[in-house]
DNA sequence: TGTACATCAGTGAACGCGCGTTCACTGATGTAC
DNA sequence: TGTACATCAGTGAACGCGCGTTCACTGATGTAC
């Protein structure tokens, strides 16, 4: 941990600089504990290199910083999925690439995942928060979209697409939140495995 | 709130008295604040009736209480499903009997659950904690002889029982764990009819 | 170019709070004689 | 039956801790004249 007092003040138009050393210290430190309540307003500031006062320069509260980190990962989550997803066609293989990013992002950020996915209360709902994946435009949209398409190609028998992007989004996250939640206890085979294995399973009932 | 000191205190042989009142204040604060760590020791006494000092004498620290209310949950969701089960003989509906059982548990004790289930490092793993669950002879093993039974059956192909029980299993904690994050945002639907359509699209898959 | 001044990013000390837990104790209950 | 005593469930006060947050401040940076 950088010691007090250390670091250079930033200069008048670079407010933004510690406000960006902030959130990445407090994605790392969420990412190595675990835990959002482990993760305190002193721990962030030592890490970054400042005192705990400097964070309320550039968050009103813990809970809008806690905010502010999640968001990126949805931006993150979102851009994830649009490489993946890339010059795709065939709307089946889209569905596929959008479960593989989704459950990849778990993989790779299992308290995020867990903060925005898991946890109760955690995302505030006044904000239009959760549409940011869920939403018409958004992630979930991309789900509805996919199964849309593959319906119209005739490639899955007719049904609510809604319906059948819950259905998916269901599995995907059934598998993601068992990787995430991480026990070393039971021996819970390759998620990625599973996932493919499942996938696999309900588009063959849904063949038209 | 019951004021300190007004109960009567025990009797001589009667020390679990207490012990059970703790238990049944803990579930039902965890229950209604939805956050073990919104559930303080005095918060548990005062609501017994007790002081906080006293709740040592019947439990080594907090986590030993946390987990003395998670056993009771196991205990009580092994004792629901082998209900549920009764004398089903078709291993198919044994299976869904199963997952309706673990469904119908987390959506009365979703905190429980999530304790349980999407906590990680809550579940103490050296003391056999988890396999009450996941363990050869409990649920899970349930899950596993169902499979088994359905393809000596010829209800399904043959496959591995391990992994399709993982595979069920997967999909009924992907419901659950998304009905127990209970966001009033989006609109998830009715989470038994999504674990029907999912069951009914798997099992097909699976025919023979 | 030099000086006085305004700005504002970051500081240091302190706040009140609720937490889990410890400790020496009290006093009703049950028992021995 | 009555009294002295042992037991032990529950108490009251206090501990140290880390937390989020506030407050008056400092002093480097940039600007106006």
């Amino acid at each position: 941990m950088t010691p007090k007092g250390t670091r250079t003040r930033a200069r008048r138009g670079e407010g933004d600089r510690l406000r960006v050393e902030i959130l990445d210290a407090a994605e790392e430190l969420l990412r190595r504990e675990g835990d959002q309540d482990a993760v305190s307003i002193r721990a962030i500031a030592s890490s970054v290199g400042c005192t705990a006062p400097s964070i309320y320069r550039h968050f009103h509260d813990k809970s809008e910083l806690m905010f502010a980190v999640c968001q990126r990962h949805f931006d993150q989550l979102q851009a994830e999925m649009a490489e993946r997803i890339g010059t795709l066609t065939d709307p089946l293989d889209v569905l596929r690439a959008i479960g593989e990013a989704y459950l990849e992002f778990g993989l790779a950020h299992p308290e995020q995942y867990r903060i925005m996915f898991m946890t109760p209360g955690s995302v505030p709902e006044a904000d239009g928060y959760l549409d940011r994946v869920l939403g018409e435009d958004t992630t979930f949209g991309l789900v509805v979209g996919a199964v849309s398409d593959a319906i119209d190609a005739g490639l899955i028998a007719a049904d609510d697409p809604f319906m059948l992007a819950v259905e998916f989004w269901t599995m995907a996250h059934g598998v993601t939140s068992i990787a995430v939640a991480g026990s070393t206890y039971f021996p819970y085979p390759d998620p990625r495995v599973v996932f493919e294995r499942l996938t696999d399973k309900v588009l063959r009932a849904l063949a038209p």
